[in-house]
DNA sequence: GTCCCTATACTCGGATAGCAAGTGTCCGAGTATAGGCGG
DNA sequence: CCGCCTATACTCGGACACTTGCTATCCGAGTATAGGGAC
């Protein structure tokens, strides 16, 4: 089991989003400029959020991403939803159904309870992924990241929203 | 994000072995049988959970494979651990120290507030496996499935453990 | 009849090909901007 | 001086190669069994 890298840049690149002014929009380009990551990789995984609903692209010069709701209304499921997807980890084959103590496909009307036991799992790492905000993270991050560094990316900011 | 098959065939198997009377084994050429699924590549997993000491092996005729620990404690966690490995899926590469924001390595002490917040979520989908055991889910079995479909396992275990 | 020995056949275990999905990259379509021109 | 038009350059979006890890398979090492022979 492992998830794309793409979900550990669309967090940090939505954190960082969160931090454009109301109006401006920061280009996939500058983006991956500020995480050292391949532009065009990126670029993809920026498309996968847009198309999701969980930022909004603005075409031609001055263009760029922006998030498309507060942060208070995006959760971290939302942006991990939005480049994984959403299908479960777990797929039930129905095995059950197979071999020598099988019966007829009609026969299976309840799920199969391993499938529920993992979906439930699943349901849990969900919920917990849900239960956190992108506004909630950000009020962690303040206080918690050195002071040089917070100068560093206004510095940078400046720059580039110029 | 995905499991690999193997999880489901294990978790499966598991349950079978479960059935097996003390001191005796099953094959995993009778396992596939019985899920029909191909045995060389089911036997690649059986070999995991064996490493992993969830089951036992004996060699030889009358060999196959066993519990190696009662129902009551093996967890789903253990199972699908020893399939699937203990790796975190979500893997953090530290992009937050790279770029025009970033700061000598040793400035960064305290771990990525998002990985965490990643990690959090995975501890509460393992917290949901440890919480289950292999006894758990067979109390739930009983009853769920219909009789004819034990009565048809119950006569192909007479017919393969004889 | 009982014990021992040997050959057998069955089991697991790790090493080996094939394939799908994630990884990484590129170029084309569309658009807001900026400059120039005319009124 | 102001408004309009056009050319520009910058943006996103989807289509195209490559690599890693899952899928599937095979053959060899080891062992408990079963049968035969000797006592």
């Amino acid at each position: 089991m492992k998830l794309s890298d793409g979900v550990e840049w669309a967090l940090h690149c939505c954190t960082v989003l969160a931090f454009v002014p109301r109006g401006s929009a920061l280009p996939a380009g500058r983006l991956a400029e500020f995480h050292g990551v391949p532009t065009a990789y990126l670029a993809k995984h920026l498309q996968a959020l847009s198309r999701a609903g969980v930022v909004e692209s603005v075409a031609g010069p001055r263009g760029g991403y922006r998030l498309s709701r507060p942060p208070e209304e995006i959760t971290l499921y939302d942006i991990v939803a939005a480049v994984e997807g959403t299908a479960p980890a777990f797929r039930c084959t129905e095995i059950r159904q197979r071999g020598p103590a099988a019966l007829p496909a009609r026969e299976y009307k309840a799920a199969c309870l391993i499938t529920q036991a993992m979906h439930r799992a699943e349901a849990a790492w969900r919920a917990e992924l849900q239960s956190q905000t992108l506004a909630g993270l950000i009020a962690e991050l303040t206080g918690a990241i050195p002071p040089r560094s917070v100068e560093k990316a206004a510095r940078w900011f400046q720059e580039v929203l110029r």
